[in-house]
DNA sequence: AAAATAATATAACGATGTTAGAAAATAGAT
DNA sequence: ATCTATTTTCTAACATCGTTATATTATTTT
């Protein structure tokens, strides 16, 4: 009587080979390549058999997503995890969102809706918020550390996100002056500058 | 013999009347809803005349991505105009940044490839050095006011943007509960914390 | 082994960007 | 003013896309 749960197995794996299939293209190729029939034929099967598994395409995507995010935010949580020191909890949380952006760009594409990839926003905005929450747990640790009242908590997440993101996107779009490395020494130092200042007039 | 020379004209009136037409319905329904047979009808012409003026939908949609990006480096620079001080000078060209994209979001989402608006990547980066330019010659006038030295100003102008650019885009993805105000509270507050940073340290 | 059910495939629909070729409008020449 | 040549514009069609209806094959149950 195994077989229900044999078969249950295999749908599982059938759909995680779906998104897998999607993933590599939109890698290989970005997410314009992504295509039902390329992906349809990635995993040897006819594409109509995707709908058994996705209620359509920008449910597919949809759900990378969200796994894209939910990714991202079980990284952040971990690289912070044993360390003490709330600024340098904070700066390898900040290091993990980048190395994260750079390591699979196509999900990082994908969460924030670059590439032709037609997403629901709704989902970016519940996505993110799942990192923002991490990082605003520390911010205030941060702050409470250093003696500083953050009036604006949220704000400062969002600032200090928009920082990130923003550089991010343009070392994305621009890949050149410099490479990545550079990039990143510039993001490390403005959010620097950010805490510097926050702390220097007390608050932010 | 003013033939020539008035086909020319209709020509051009035709061409401009197609991004016009391609913008208007991006911005009312987004660039998702933009296709040739919806443009078409709108200028009351067949499909195929688009053709005539673009050599692809490419090549239309890349065309207003450069429309955009020099409406802003013109709004910037006249915001700046006629102000002597460097850093009320860098804040109003910031402001009109916040503006532009505020009034134009159908122009801004083109011209980073939001919303499926499969855009040349090559035009964000040679469109984004325009504004770039204008930034930094401001900020270099204000650390030689400020007496500070810019280790590397370019990477500056690169963090300045990138915070400008983020918050914009967590504020269109999210609306960041508390409307446009509060998060243009943020970016000019974040600004001003990065230039004190920079003052304070005396370089970037 | 036959019947019932589940899994999968083929064929097609409407919409898209784009192109070929026909039709219509306009120009210049007689 | 009419005829021809050229330019402008349109209709019809193609390939590709997401998606669905329907047929076919494989599997389970009786």
């Amino acid at each position: 009587m195994g077989v229900k749960e044999r078969r249950e197995r295999q749908k599982l794996e059938t759909r995680d080979g779906i998104l897998a299939a999607a993933r590599k293209i939109a890698r290989e190729d970005g997410w314009g390549a992504v295509t039902i029939r390329r992906v349809a034929e990635m995993i040897e099967y006819s594409p109509p058999i995707i709908y058994e598994y996705f209620a359509s395409k920008d449910a597919l995507i949809g759900d990378l997503q969200r796994i894209g995010f939910d990714l991202l935010a079980d990284t952040m949580r971990a690289s912070g995890e044993g360390i003490s020191d709330p600024a340098e909890r904070m700066a390898q949380m900040g290091r993990a969102y980048w190395r994260f952006a750079h390591e699979s760009p196509e999900l990082y594409q994908v969460m924030h809706g670059w590439d032709s990839a037609s997403v629901p926003m709704e989902n970016t905005l519940v996505g993110a918020r799942k990192s923002a929450a991490i990082v605003r747990e520390v911010l205030e640790d941060w702050a409470r550390a250093e003696g500083v009242t953050l009036q604006d908590a949220q704000g400062a997440v969002e600032t200090l996100w928009a920082l990130l993101h923003g550089l991010i996107t343009v070392e994305m779009l621009d890949r050149v002056g410099g490479g990545p490395e550079r990039a990143e020494g510039l993001a490390v130092q403005a959010l620097q500058d950010l805490l510097f200042a926050w702390r220097s007039r007390g608050g932010q």
